[in-house]
DNA sequence: AGCACGCCGACT
DNA sequence: GTCGGCGTGCTC
């Protein structure tokens, strides 16, 4: 027997199936250790042959490594779907395997359980214990009737002292053993709350048929609710389940409602697992304990069999897309899971994206509507500020009158508010006002920006950090210009000009250790500050129920950034952040600060009006050629000398416009430096390349091909498909 | 990813 | 003369 074994080594040229001779014992899905060169490495069997393809005398197969294969057939076929989205087969694998279980060592955890000495008369013994040592008594008669517990739940109610004279006295011993390291939750089974008509309505639609559902429903009208009677319906056929959510979104509320629903049916990965634990929950999945897999992007690769739901809800969250390699659309590989098992896939969004809702309007998809809060309460007023006016009258600062006005009367009424600005720091650039000097990157082509909290300069692009300065380094000039504010400065304005508020802060930079995320969520739900401060991230999917006032300080921002999706993005962030205002019995209330009060893009976003803000933005998409009308490609050309990075581009460029004119499908190309010139000490050219939609699956991999030969030491070529950002 | 092979520069 | 630089190529 032929065994095609592909190895774990993620580099192009040993990208593919090495043929190896194989015993009986061998089948596809088996992880393997095989001699290659002059090295042992670890494979996947991705197929067995009766002949070799190859006229190569055969290595054999060393050893499997674990008693049964653990690769599912479907994931072999997915690994090849992958393969044709420019992926390797290393990388894969690395996506669907476990990290533990790389490496060749499976490790058990084990932890000491005390166990009682059944061989002993326990009446007798019981009785030889001195009446006054009543926690040796107490906790040999617990231990002889539960024969074993675990030692760190023992030492809870016992002293170590009297677990040793026990053990010297022969009634009770310790041993390791093999423990799982999932806290099994009890099956506390949470009620079902009674759905509502629209919520009954849109279960019943998605239940009883099959395909794509793009679930549009407002924020608040409760397609959590949905999506677990579709889990349910899904169990209950003996069917598996897959719910993904944003990485951000993952909170201790959205895990408690799950498991108090789904017991220890349900299976969760969170960024905050061990290794271990991450193993555990793998081995759960793949062994069927657990039928429900609840998680960020990585969740879609769950090793479950018999998938009968996939759910992605905010499918049109930017963390669905991994950014950096592998690069992977979770939604493409959703398609595929949901395909191969003849599963439902559930889009779930507030604010769709045009090219899901594009689908839905053409059939592709199902649209499901829930235009309805489910507590039937207004969605709260958005009122648009224009901040040019405000300069007019004389205004210069961060908040506007009615902004102000606004957040004394919420704090007034002991309300809690949250403002909103998407960018952190506390000045975005510092410029000399006598010689205009910027301090800028040493590695990347941007300024850097003022952190007053250590009094830094750092690049948000590579991460590096300086000392800050006091006077310009050229001209000594001590008179610097703050650029654009961030959050810093806008807490601390915030505590200037409500200096009786509790004000605390929340971005990437509040957020580095672990759990302070947690708690800053928690200070604030619990009404230990009145206002919160933060960039996205307190955007998304958190309820507190006395926020009634959301200020978002400058609105447009993800304008600046001027791609395709620019507008698209501001209407999502908009919609998302409104929606944190007035949950449960208040209302809420949005000011909005902008300087292009008249763009589109507010008109709809106020008016929660997203079929007027699609209908706009399709029908500039298809004018301008992007997507969802077109693919476009880049081809990213990066290389630390600048006449290389811009050669390379432009050779490629050539190369893919005698493509071009050979066949159809390439509509465009273009060659330019990228919007960040150099990044991390490489500079950046890039080849953009429209493509017709239905071209994709024969152009893509001849650009991919182009890109791998243009690849060589000094310069290096990435392909990505409609990038979420040209940076 | 490793590791060998191979063809040009400054050393005992 | 040769030790060693890392470019190129191969691994069933």
């Amino acid at each position: 027997m032929i065994a095609e074994v592909v190895v774990d080594i993620s580099s192009s040229d040993v990208d593919k199936v090495f043929d190896y001779i194989a015993d009986g014992s061998v089948s596809a899905g088996d992880r393997v250790l095989v001699p290659f060169g002059r090295q042992k490495l670890e494979g996947v069997v991705v197929g067995l042959k009766e002949n070799p393809t190859t006229s190569h005398t055969l290595k054999a197969i060393e050893k499997r490594l674990d008693p049964e294969p653990l690769i599912l057939p479907e994931f072999i076929a997915l690994t090849e779907f992958m393969r044709k989205k420019n992926l390797r087969y290393a990388d894969c694998f690395r996506l669907f395997i476990p990290g533990k279980l790389r490496g060749g060592r499976v490790r058990e955890l084990l932890r000491n359980h005390l166990f009682a000495n059944l061989d002993k008369d326990f009446g007798k013994e019981y009785e030889s214990i001195p009446l006054r040592a009543k926690a040796q008594r107490a906790l040999y008669k617990e231990l002889y009737e539960a024969k074993s517990l675990p030692e760190r739940v023992v030492l809870e109610k016992y002293a170590s002292s009297t677990i040793k004279a026990l053990t010297e006295a022969g009634l009770i011993f310790k041993e390791a053993v093999g423990e799982s390291r999932t806290p099994v939750s009890m099956s506390v089974k949470g009620n079902r709350p009674v759905l509502t008509k629209a919520q009954q309505a849109v279960a019943d639609k998605i239940i009883s048929s099959d395909g794509t559902f793009l679930l549009h429903g407002v924020t608040g009208s409760g397609k959590t609710e949905v999506y677990m009677r579709v889990i349910e319906d899904a169990l209950g056929r003996g069917k598996t389940a897959i719910m993904l959510v944003p990485e951000i979104a993952l909170t201790p509320q959205m895990l408690g409602i799950f498991r108090a629903r789904f017991g220890s049916t349900v299976s969760i990965q969170h960024s905050g697992l061990s290794d271990g634990e991450r193993f555990d929950e793998w081995m759960r999945l793949r062994r069927g304990e657990a039928k429900v897999a609840l998680g960020a992007r990585s969740a879609i690769f769950a090793p479950l069999k018999d998938v009968g739901v996939i759910i992605m809800d905010e499918e049109h969250d930017s963390s669905y897309i991994s950014e950096s390699n592998p690069r992977y659309f979770t939604s493409e590989i959703a398609e595929f899971r949901a395909k191969y098992n003849g599963a439902k896939l559930v889009l779930g969004s507030a604010t769709p994206s045009v090219e899901s809702y594009y689908k839905a309007l053409n059939g592709e998809y199902v649209l499901v509507e829930m235009p309805e809060r489910v507590n039937a309460r207004e969605l709260p007023l958005i009122e648009t500020v224009d901040m040019r006016e405000e300069i007019r009258k004389g205004n210069l600062g961060l908040f506007s009158s009615r902004l102000v006005r606004e957040i004394d009367l919420a704090l007034k009424e002991k309300n809690q508010v949250m403002l909103f600005l998407n960018r952190r720091g506390y000045a975005s650039f510092l410029r000399c006002r006598n010689c205009g000097f910027v301090p800028k990157c040493p590695d990347c082509d941007v300024s850097l920006t003022y952190h007053i909290e250590d009094d830094t300069l750092r690049c948000h692009y590579c991460g590096a950090r300086f000392k800050s300065i006091d006077a310009c380094p050229k001209c000594g000039y001590t008179d610097l210009k703050e650029g654009k504010t961030g959050t810093e400065k806008l807490e601390e304005e915030t505590k200037r000009i409500f200096p009786d508020a509790r004000v605390i802060r929340m971005d990437n930079d509040t957020t580095r250790l672990r759990d302070a995320y947690t708690d800053i969520l928690t200070k604030f739900s619990s009404g230990e500050a009145d206002i919160l401060v933060g960039t996205q991230m307190i955007a998304k999917g958190h309820d507190f129920k006395d926020v009634t006032l959301v200020g978002i300080i400058d609105a447009d921002i993800a304008l600046y950034y001027s791609d395709y999706r620019s507008a698209e993005r501001t209407f999502q962030l908009i919609t998302q952040v409104s929606g944190r205002a007035g949950r449960a019995d208040k209302a809420g209330k949005v000011v909005m600060q902008t300087y292009s009060p008249n763009h589109y893009v507010y008109r709809f976003a106020k008016s929660y009006d997203y079929r007027g803000f699609y209908d706009n933005e399709i029908r500039a998409r298809e004018l301008t050629k992007y997507p969802p009308f077109t693919k476009i490609v880049r081809l990213l050309v990066l290389s630390d000398a600048e006449e290389l990075a811009r050669s390379g581009a432009r050779s490629l460029a050539a190369e893919v416009v005698t493509l071009k004119n050979e066949r159809a499908g390439i509509m465009r190309v273009q060659v330019m430096q990228s919007a960040i010139k150099r990044l991390k000490s490489y500079y950046r050219y890039q080849v953009v390349i429209w493509i017709d939609c239905d071209a994709e699956d024969e152009i893509c991999p001849l650009l991919y091909a182009a890109a791998g030969r243009a690849s060589t030491g000094k310069v290096s070529v990435f392909t990505e498909i409609n990038p979420q950002q040209m940076l």
